[in-house]
DNA sequence: ATAAATATTTAGACATGACTAAACTTATCT
DNA sequence: AGATAAGTTTAGTCATGTCTAAATATTTAT
């Protein structure tokens, strides 16, 4: 059996390696959930007793195979409450994150199966993220990061890689949303910051926000 | 905070209460949640601190005001996420109990105010129990267990307070569900068996299935 | 190439919640 | 009432997952 904590871990691990190449590193992780490096590894040699993950001393970590299939499988899971969430039970796209990342620790097949039934066989969440198949393939979606567009480029919003309650809310005030149509008008190089359009609105956006906006250029 | 296991505690308590009057033993729960007395002595101690239940050495234990408001609310969420399972994702009666035991421990009160509404605030749960209100009140049914009713007496089968599988596949068997129209026709005094007579079909049930039964006399 | 800074691991402690074995309390039987 | 049985608690141990402080390894800078 697989422990909440372990849980907490291959998620951790899997939510780093698809930001970044290369092995994962015990601060990362240590910083992704909020823990001492120190407990990192510690758990780092039990995750590798258990074979689901790849480890070597100071020398970073990967998922293994059975390591992997477990970590998307609790992100499908993740993905499948935030729509049942808001689709069925009408939260807000910012208030979802903290109660599915519970929900997705209920051990079930069955449940996710007929929950995914239920909701229809969703691509997205609604944060936009694609939603892992059964079989443990993360669809690609295809868009770039605002901040990595050139300037004069037209898009629309696909989707937020940020599930932050503060972010998802200043986002709203702002009125971006996914299917928003967005140009970018300039990047300031100073500050990396970015004038964008908006329902022919201009407005001011810092790095921050931009790279977590999801663009499909049209 | 509480913690699982104390959250499960709290709710074994309750449970026991319910079915017998009087202060609840150490063995009593230790049976219901198959721990050592040894354990369950510890953890009173501990729930002790807390506020949770009232309790002297040797003397049994009961809930306390926090405590039984604790409790039942657990025991609602419960009833709330069986019925989501049965009414909403189409499982059997008898497969939702596993799940709803992990579900019930989810923490978020808008969560379960939102699955009320969603589910159209519903009354009773799949196994015909009435689902305690948001205040803490646990409605109450007037029925009887079938093997307290005298013989020839006529009623109606409103629930069962027994929520095992096999149990439930076994009553699945018989034709037995809630709204079943069903007559006692005989009681065997040596084994406390029953005669029953259910769609014109003479039966033939033990004790230890009619008294999970729950009447409604006609 | 070596020193300093950074990253990582080990050692030792602690809290939680479980266990077995032993001790103690309460209830029951003659 | 005294002995025995049944129920309960205590003592000591263990696994999990966390922590801080110290030791060790790796990387970076001069």
């Amino acid at each position: 059996m697989i422990t909440l904590a372990e849980e907490n871990y291959l998620k951790a691990i899997l939510s780093i390696s698809l930001n970044e190449d290369g092995k994962v590193s015990t601060n990362a992780i240590a910083n992704e959930i909020s823990t001492s490096a120190a407990s990192v590894s510690d758990m780092l040699k039990k995750l590798q007793e258990k074979k689901l993950i790849k480890y070597e001393k100071y020398k970073g970590v990967e998922l293994s195979e059975s390591g992997q299939s477990k970590a998307i499988n609790i992100l499908r899971k993740h993905r499948l409450w935030e729509t049942f969430l808001v689709n069925k039970l009408g939260f807000n796209w910012s208030e979802v994150h903290e109660v599915a990342e519970q929900l997705e620790h209920i051990q079930s097949a069955e449940l996710i199966d007929r929950l995914d039934i239920f909701l229809e066989h969703p691509k997205f969440d609604p944060h936009g993220e694609p939603i892992p198949t059964k079989e443990g393939k993360i669809p690609s979606t295809n868009t770039t990061p605002l901040n990595e567009l050139q300037v004069n480029t037209k898009g629309k919003i696909m989707g937020v890689s940020l599930d932050e309650k503060d972010f998802l809310d200043y986002l709203t005030k702002l009125d971006i949303t996914i299917g928003t149509e967005i140009t970018l008008l300039e990047k300031i190089n100073f500050d990396k910051s970015l004038s964008i359009k908006i329902a022919n609105t201009k407005q001011h956006i810092s790095n921050d926000v931009a790279k977590h906006l999801l663009i499909k250029i049209s």
